[in-house]
DNA sequence: CTCATTGTCGAAAACGTTTCGGCACGCAGA
DNA sequence: TCTGCGTGCCGAAACGTTTTCGACAATGAG
């Protein structure tokens, strides 16, 4: 019933004392490989579990660590990124021994609130910080608290924690070469909400990109990552005169929202104007026209990410760690420019 | 640096035992009211959070509960009831200073894993348990493993914990009395997968409120809660001289697909055949034509959910709870029937 | 044969709570 | 005055690890 075999037993079991049972399950050294052997028979003929709550006390450690999302519950509905990331971030502390903590915040304050509690409580030994924006109050407040921290796409330069990064100028360049090389040269962008790191991110990239294929960086529309964005960025983008061959989404959901709208518009994809996303989503496959788009993978970053708290809080070394595009997929909403 | 304050400087503080200032800060008797503010008082002076290690290691408790989501990545990739519903959860737990530890399952077998290593490394206090399936094996596991269990969306009968269900016989026969009054006879439903309670319920609610309205139930086709699924539901269902003049779908997402492929095939909606979800998500809002749809909570479940959790742990007595579906929303994708 | 050295192991002290048994003390009833 | 009994409080023992430090044996050098 209640958690019976301690590690007295298996010291008992193995004729040895407590503390030679400890280093000897820990992998410490100042045990004959004699004893090692048998301690470790005597735990598994008794299925010792040590207890991870004595281990918290004990060691200082929680062996869990925490990712607060904060969820403006429209906007994050349907985010197929959480759900991966956390997958890949599973996979790593599943076979550590660790455990994920998920909070979530529904404001900005409430956000805060979270990632002191879960600091003061000392219910976890380390935290992701994600969706970045400019000036974020989380940064101060995590450095204030002693508490290890790996960023997600956080800005390359004054971040002052280490941080994994999807690769977006590799990714944008080459769906930015794929369009010039079908002829587009007036290539429109819609952003994600600006105060994002991660939407400017793929904003710059998206316009050093052209710049280096030599081309003039068309209108930027600034969106919310959600398909009504692409709804509002599409009747902004497909009136007047100076309209774009192209337009590039910052990702899928919006890309889907903004064909739609231009084909209630009269437009036709890729005929008039070619979409394009990015992300990779399922839905881009069943929209009709299909949707061209670079596939990241969430999942690598989460593991990566994972791999790089654990690694920081057992102290060992770590670095930054760029995750490149996983592919680029071509489908039917891009073609070659109308030119007209 | 490290947790200064403990219980010891408090019991200086206010110049009493450890022990008192145990009890006066659980609300336990055995102490009087004037000590008792004083230790209060000298709690917050010196600003005394107690350690979630020590408490879980003496009290036998984690302050924690689980949910495991099993993913077959695709399937659930933009699912909105995992969000909204551990938004609930959370508010829930947070002001009982409980947290949430997620685990993720790829396969069966790793999602039984992480249950079972859950619960011997007494991780947890209790777990949810959601899409529930025929026969599931998690059943079997948790009523061995002694843990409190809150099920979501079980069977009504021979279920052994207590459960949360969205109330889909009230929800659906709501949405059936409309496609009814507007003289829609051949009906047709897009259910989920059928080893799904939550599938089998909803189909269930669908069959049994149309009998009521004294009408014969029409075609079943199993999609699978996704938007392709809806595409397959259509080429399946929109063939043949015996077409129904309305379909109900599983979920939006199935319906919006549905509604796509319906159009590209040339049909009118809701001139030839209307269509309606169930959820209430976003995307209903954006398609054209928009979705008519049943809008559900899953914030409210998750928060329903973790409610009865915690009483549970706490002993108190618990009692099954039926949710109510929010509201029916009349949108653009149903109409009078055609009547062919 | 002695002494320093190394490697192995054990006893005991943390870690910071909750909980249990008991000791004063004041008060009522005899 | 004595007995009995709640109340409020205290000290100490859990809870199950990790970790430190010292004891002890075996080993090699002088």
């Amino acid at each position: 019933m209640t958690k019976r075999v301690t590690i007295v037993d298996v010291a008992a079991r193995a004729g040895v004392a407590i503390s030679s049972v400890s280093s000897a399950l820990n992998d410490r050294p100042g045990v004959s490989a004699g004893t090692r052997i048998r301690i470790i028979a005597a735990a598994d003929e008794l299925g010792f579990v040590p207890s991870i709550r004595a281990r918290s006390l004990s060691s200082k450690r929680a062996f869990a660590v925490g990712l607060v999302v904060q969820r403006d519950p429209d906007v994050l509905e349907s985010d197929p990124f959480f759900a991966s990331f956390i997958g890949g971030v599973e996979s790593v502390l599943g076979s550590r021994g660790y455990a994920l903590v998920l909070q979530m915040g529904a404001g900005r304050e409430e956000t805060l609130e979270r990632y002191r509690r879960l600091a003061a409580d000392r219910r976890v030994d380390g935290v992701f910080l994600s969706e970045i924006e400019i000036d974020d109050d989380r940064i101060p407040l995590l450095e204030q608290i002693q508490l290890p921290v790996v960023g997600i796409n956080a800005e390359r330069d004054d971040f002052p924690f280490v941080c994994v990064r999807q690769d977006h100028v590799a990714g944008i360049e080459r769906l930015m070469r794929y369009l010039v090389d079908l002829g587009h040269t007036r290539i429109a962008h819609v952003s994600g909400p600006s105060r994002f790191i991660h939407a400017r991110q793929r904003e710059a990239a998206w316009r050093e990109a052209l710049v280096r294929l030599q081309i003039e960086p068309g209108r930027v529309v600034e969106g919310d990552f959600t398909y009504e964005g692409g709804h509002r960025a599409a009747d902004e983008l497909l009136v007047g005169g100076d309209l774009p061959t192209a337009v590039m989404c910052a990702n899928d959901l919006t890309a889907v929202g903004f064909m739609a709208r231009a084909i209630d518009l009269g437009f036709s994809v890729p005929g008039d104007v070619s979409v394009m996303g990015y992300d990779g989503i399922q839905l881009g496959e069943y929209v009709r026209p299909t949707l061209t788009t670079l596939k990241t993978s969430p999942r690598l970053i989460g593991a990566e990410a994972a791999r790089l708290l654990l690694d920081q809080i057992d102290g060992d070394p770590v670095a930054d760690i760029d995750i490149p595009p996983v592919q680029l997929i071509v489908r039917d909403s891009t073609g070659p420019s109308a030119r007209r």
